[in-house]
DNA sequence: ATGAAAGCGCTAACAC
DNA sequence: GTGTTAGCGCTTTCAT
């Protein structure tokens, strides 16, 4: 006996009654007698099965109940970061919640295409890598929302980047402080650099930017100085990539005494790289982070930093997408004094 | 003019050849002249038509290019574990490699009938929460690997959780010495809690009792002794629940010096409690974990562990699934001596 | 309340 | 090489 599979069409033939009944029984209860209907779910269960095939409802139904998220990473990389991974989280319990399932979509990927027929919506997390899936989701007609980065004609979910970046940035300097400043993804060079007068990318979308315009404000107020050498590109918010320029920061001569970072994990890992070399934090160098991740403050010292809470921003763009609304959010931040900034 | 999706055959009738044709210029190059197939191609670029429905394709062809990759918990837990986040870092570089889309079903859901029909394969991490989920995966009939546990039928991808356990224990251990445990999801409370008699779970499946047989062993042959109070049971890898657990242990009188630690969050969350409660490590309590993830490598003192490669894990699951082989597979670990135990 | 039938958009066997 | 056609498994008007 070859164990082929039931269809609906094969229980109805079955049981004697019209497909469509079966349909009925299955996603239309009001469709027919309460004693009918669970005489045949009965019987379904009893020949083993287990109801409409989802592939053939997708197709005729036009709806999978699968969200796609689109990253602006890789997953391998996107997985391994807190602030992302906690965004997944926020994500992820309303989907669930709402039953629909969660395809992770890599923001280095081809296109879009690929997936756009078969997918409810889309949940575009930050700037993808490969900047032509921004481009395609402006184009196809799917329910889409953006966060931390916009589309035109979508709505997003955000945090002012400007105003957290100034208001933590005049937190930390003084009069005469000597500022640098280790920015995340602020050109297209994929390895740590200075960025001098390099080309900048995306000056009007990235957060980057204008967190970079923050800092600059505040600097500016507050009569401290930066040099245009002292500003570092780090490509992503990873250690490695954090600790070479972390390394160039602190052996600079002469060395600057306050640091903003545009990610905790940058924040630590300089840091760490200071409390190693012996420098005394934050006697002798003062710093900032942003995020706010759980792990910024179980060091000592514990970090100064922005805390947005990447789970609400999840939980937000999802029940936005699934609710169709399509007013953009703007998220409040806080400002977290920890112990690398003198108080 | 209202928008409507193009389909193969507006095309066919609009380039004035059959279906067929188009369709085989997409998806099979072979079948017909090159000439013709660009000029198709080029024609459909034209004309706005990106290619066949993915969702008819999938109903047709029975294949959609997603693999679900089936956890032991809820998804927002499981991201924000560094164990399972790298497990899926391995998952999806092959994934991507092979161009297969990536579904994160959570072990805690109702069915994984609501997807079967529409994915290729299944990758199932651990056992799920939910174990109907399991048996479901037992009786289907799409690939299916499992990882960390065993579903009779299935191949699956493992470490030599008892041997792993009984070398580091046995690594710890001097004659004399008072162990305890702390153990991961050893029974089925949702709380922290010592087990005395309480009644094991799953106990011939569960990595956790393979674990627990190994460390009983080594202090079995080590001459050591471990009272029946001293077993904890620790719901989730997760710092909550284990702080709590430490502080047990710790509060203990007498207490033991030595704890083993079925994972290097339990065992850093100890290290943490006792270092701040003034207790010298390794002198006053040694500390072994289970995993080897970074951090447990950057704390001071750093922790002796057993490191097993995640990602591996991921990357073999991945393609064993796909090409389809049912061989099992014993991934090898390895033991890291740091400073949590005297050399 | 239930059944008949059209068709979601496509692929693959087969005929030409 | 190219076209015709059956049908993947289902849902949903529309008639009854």
């Amino acid at each position: 006996m070859t164990k082929t599979k039931l269809t609906l069409k094969d229980v109805a033939l079955q049981l004697g009654v019209s497909t469509a009944t079966i349909s009925n029984a299955f996603n239309r209860p009001d469709q027919l007698s309460k004693a009918r209907r669970e005489h045949i779910l009965a019987e379904c269960d009893r020949i083993g099965y287990t109801g409409p095939n989802k592939a053939a409802q997708i197709l005729r139904k036009g709806r999978s109940n699968i969200v796609a998220l689109v990253l602006a990473d890789s997953i391998p990389y996107t997985v391994s970061d807190p602030v992302a991974s906690t965004f997944i989280k926020g994500v992820s319990s309303i989907l669930q919640q709402q039953g629909k399932h969660l395809l992770l979509y890599a923001g280095d990927s081809e296109s879009i295409l690929d997936v756009v027929d078969f997918v409810d919506g889309f949940i575009c997390y930050g700037a993808p890598r490969n900047y032509k899936l921004a481009e395609e989701l402006a184009r196809q007609s799917k329910p889409a929302i953006t966060v931390d980065f916009d589309i035109e004609g979508l709505p997003s979910v955000n945090i002012d980047n400007y105003n957290a970046a100034y208001q933590i940035a005049k937190k930390a300097i003084s009069p005469g402080d000597q500022v640098a400043i280790l920015g995340l993804r602020l050109i297209e060079s994929p390895s740590t650099c200075r960025i001098y007068d390099s080309p900048l990318i995306e000056v009007q979308t990235s957060i980057s930017h204008r967190r970079l315009d923050g800092y600059m404000k505040a600097i500016d107020e507050s009569e401290a100085t930066i040099s245009n050498d002292w500003v570092w590109h780090i490509p992503e918010s990873e250690r490695s990539f954090a600790k070479q320029a972390a390394k160039e920061v602190l052996n600079s001569n002469p060395r600057p005494n306050t640091v903003l970072c545009m990610s905790d994990i940058i924040a630590l890992e300089l840091l760490q790289s200071a409390l190693s070399m012996g420098i005394k934090v934050p006697e002798e160098l003062k710093i900032t982070g942003f995020d706010g991740i759980e792990e910024a403050d179980r060091t000592r010292p514990n970090l100064t930093t922005v805390c947005q809470s990447s789970a609400l921003k999840g939980e937000m763009a999802a029940q936005a997408l699934l609710s169709e609304s399509l007013k953009s959010t703007v998220l409040p931040f806080d400002l977290k004094m920890g112990e690398t900034v003198s108080a």
